[in-house]
RNA sequence: GCCCCCGUCGUCUAGCGGCCCAGGACGCCGCCCUCUCAAGGCGGUAACGUGGGUUCAAAUCCCAUCGGGGGUACCA
């Protein structure tokens, strides 16, 4: 173990499709190795495969990552001294690396098309062999692809961070493709070259690249030999490496994240993208300290983290190696939890994009509503910041997600209509009518504060002669429109007194309705 | 088919030969509190895939088997 040397890990995605659970948590983890370590985190983007990669793609990536609050030493965007960190920008450097190679003797051409190949693979497949294409089996020639020979026999071995020693036979293994047919280089040349010119000293990725470690590692002694990689560096003017670095001393694969079914992720539990979280309410704190939980654990058991106490705890020797569901239930409550734990005022804040139209909330069939109609003005007024304010403490303690806002806090803001199955339910019960009349009789000269609203309703129970739930509900449905809602007293109080008692009054010839459809 | 990885409550996990007839968290169930819904408090349910070894002793080590996953691309 060279423990001296400064760590550097990185993030390599592919810019195709979103960022996801998963994706984050391989972010993550290499995040956290690098903050406990005070060493370098190294964002860098793998487009060498044009027809697959967007921009678009990559834009919502950086979108994510800053959500989260992941931030990057050296990469996309930011820049830093061993650039550039996309890899579509340093073509020249995999096309000189590839070419001295290729001087070298260790590439070779194959000219067989994609149908000749799978058909020869097949037939191997048939003769109960490995189907790996092997320098040797190929006719001489000077067009196709290049392909990386690979040793013929004997055996490889890692040291996996978290699967302990693993070992290949080279028999088994397929000699890779380097440079394509159109000139382009692919995958295992382009992230090796760049690993070894970034000075990676983890590689910490997902567990669906293991197999391709083994010509990972021969490909680094390649490089190294003979300073092929400095000199092509030079001859592209590209930064030369720390003299210091070496391969990347270890690796670290990464579970897949699976889902409840145990099955691959999809977005039917959690595949959503994380601007998809974001606009369902959960914090990023809170998917950063549950994303963390997915396969590592802090010594202590501790299970609510922050920010720093995770990266205090963190270590690669606690990652487990099998597979994770991503629970959303557990997600959700440690949200809540967060919510209650929040200062009011911070809190509120985070609620404006939820009511302002910035995040839709989801419609009936769970997607975002288009038809929904803000709830405050954008910019919120003061107005409409003072009373969110008042409201914030009475949401808080009974949301899980934030995006939960937007169904308790209409009635606070604008007229919303009575619901019919709330009305049917609770004006049907004795007393509902009366319950009414008199709310509004005690309200209309009573002082407009929780203590004074609460007196002058609870004493209805004695006047009336009936229970506290049974005045309390229609008040309730008549003010808010619904059965449920934050205590009727605070909900009253932070109201206009003239509207809780316009609404009352409208509400009066509907419970009458009620009772007397009951016969 | 071949190669590699993985296997503790429904889920995330603790456990690295005796402290475990397996602990915590989420979920679920019940009770308490209560103006609705929540929140909160208390209690409960529930797991070492299977079969062989090794050992005085195994969830922990070994083997087999079954199951799951990844790879087997001119994707990454």
């Amino acid at each position: 173990m060279a423990a001296d040397r400064e760590v550097r890990v990185r993030f390599a995605p592919a810019p195709s499709g979103w960022l996801h659970v998963g994706s984050v948590r391989t972010a993550l983890f290499n995040w956290l190795w690098a903050r406990h370590t005070r060493g370098t985190f190294i964002w860098r983007i793998e487009d060498t495969d044009a027809d697959r990669a967007t921009e678009d793609s990559m834009q919502s990536m950086i979108e994510a990552m800053r959500w989260l609050g992941l931030d990057w030493d050296e990469g996309i965007e930011v820049g830093g001294p061993y650039g550039p960190y996309r890899q579509s920008e340093r073509a020249d450097l995999h096309r000189a690396v590839a070419r001295r190679l290729q001087d070298a003797g260790h590439l070779y051409h194959d000219d067989r098309s994609p149908d000749e190949l799978n058909t020869w693979r097949q037939q191997r497949r048939d003769d109960d062999l490995p189907p790996t294409v092997k320098r040797g089996t190929v006719p001489d020639a000077d067009t196709g692809t290049l392909r990386l020979a690979l040793p013929a026999s004997g055996t490889v071995s890692v040291h996996d961070e978290v699967r302990g020693e693993v070992t290949w036979d080279w028999a088994n293994e397929s000699d890779p493709v380097l440079v394509r047919s159109n000139g382009a280089v692919t995958y295992p040349l382009a992230n090796a070259t760049d690993d070894l010119a970034q000075g990676v000293s983890l590689v910490c990725r997902g567990e669906d690249l293991l197999s391709v470690t083994p010509r990972q590692l021969f490909l680094y002694d390649l490089l190294l030999a003979d300073g092929l990689l400095d000199d092509a560096l030079d001859e592209v003017g590209l930064p030369a490496r720390d003299p210091s670095w070496g391969a990347p001393s270890s690796f670290a694969h990464l579970s897949m994240v699976v889902g409840e079914d145990r099955k691959k992720l999809s977005k039917r539990h959690g595949s959503v993208s994380i601007q998809e979280l974001a606009r369902q309410g959960f914090l990023p704190e809170t998917l950063l300290n549950t994303i963390a939980l997915l396969g590592w654990s802090p010594r202590d058991g501790r299970e609510r983290l922050d920010r720093d106490e995770v990266v205090a705890a963190f270590s690669l020797d606690q990652v487990g190696a099998s597979a994770a569901a991503f629970d959303v239930d557990k997600l959700t409550a440690f949200n809540g939890e967060r919510i209650r734990d929040m200062d009011p005022a911070a809190l509120a804040h985070r609620l404006v994009p939820h009511l302002d139209g910035t995040y839709l909330p989801d419609g009936d069939d769970g997607e975002p509503d288009p038809d929904h109609e803000p709830i405050l003005s954008t910019p919120p007024s003061d107005g409409e910041l003072v009373r969110l304010t008042a409201l914030v403490p009475l949401v808080q303690e009974r949301m899980q997600v934030l995006a939960e806002v937007a169904d308790y806090a209409p009635p606070f803001f604008r007229e919303v209509g009575i619901d019919e199955a709330a009305a049917a339910k609770v004006f049907r019960k004795a007393g509902s009518v009366e319950a009414l009349e008199a709310g509004a009789t005690a309200l209309a000269g009573v002082d407009w504060t929780v203590e004074a609203i609460e007196a002058a309703l609870r004493g209805l129970t004695d006047e009336l002669g009936i229970g506290f739930g049974k005045v309390a509900q229609p008040i309730r449905v008549a003010v808010t429109g619904s059965n449920v809602s934050p205590p009727l007293f605070e909900s009253l109080a932070i109201m206009d007194r003239h509207v809780v008692l316009d609404r009352l009054a409208a509400a009066l010839p509907v419970a009458r309705a009620v009772r007397d459809d009951l016969g």
